[in-house]
DNA sequence: CCTAGAATGATGACATGTCAACGACTTCGC
DNA sequence: GCGAAGTCGTTGACATGTCATCATTCTAGG
């Protein structure tokens, strides 16, 4: 079921140029003081590895929706920000995408079925990650 | 929440040496007469686009879990088979995983939490699969 | 038989993601 | 200050998956 759900509103959100990972990383970044972020506070924020966030920030770097700069208050950091044509893309596509998740997934339940969802969730992500012993 | 149980079931697998796909792969080729099937009909079996069990096959057949042979009955097909290794690989995971999805789902799920999450899934996966059209 | 069109599986070009290094840099304890 | 240890972002090597396209081969209609 979530496959579901998130084949289609990404498949929405590729008509306005943006696969998730990019809205995710654009949603994210926008919501940072000057649109700028340390890369790995930014994977941190997202849950992603900084691998991830690093190879994902390269392409959209070639593609001009994000720039890398050098963190002057950390040799090693860098910063990412939102370019014009980052910030443009994301107000495209923000209003095509809200409307979609609403559609495929909130329009589709009410206050029970959010309330079920996320007990169940609860029980599912509950505690160990250990590996099945024997 | 699918996330964290499929990261947790995945990473048991992977200390059988299979991927969730490979797993995915042999179970369901296992339960074919002579396990042996076409790769048209054992990808729509699963829900796969022939590329993808194209590619997957290909990686599965250089680590010697599967073999291809041509169709005997059509010039374009290609019979995929279960190698020995494939089935003693698949013998020694099936446990595994079995253990690991019950303890990691459906040991933590009720007959409510199951009911629950079936009426939510047919919610969600329903009908349409058109783009937002505004 | 013969040809137009459909189906099959493979593949090039990419996008995405993981893991284990690595070099550069910072920090901590002395 | 200085060296050990940790952190940062990057990268090579791969695994996985998509899409469009291709050569083959099959099939249906004439």
């Amino acid at each position: 079921m979530t496959t579901s759900v998130r084949a289609g509103t990404a498949r929405d959100l590729a008509d306005t140029g943006l696969s998730e990972p990019d809205y995710e990383v654009l949603s994210t970044l926008v919501e940072r003081p000057g649109t700028t972020s340390t890369l790995h506070e930014q994977a941190a924020k997202m849950g992603w590895s900084r691998s991830r966030l690093s190879r994902h920030a390269s392409r959209m770097e070639a593609r001009g929706l994000i720039a890398r700069a050098p963190d002057p208050a950390d040799g090693r950091g860098c910063l990412l920000s939102l370019t014009a044509a980052g910030r443009a893309a994301l107000r495209d596509a923000t209003p095509t995408h809200l409307e979609s998740v609403r559609r495929r997934f909130a329009d589709r339940l009410d206050a029970d079925d959010l309330r079920d969802l996320l007990r169940i969730a609860g029980k599912l992500d509950d505690g160990d990650t250990s590996p099945v012993s024997g």
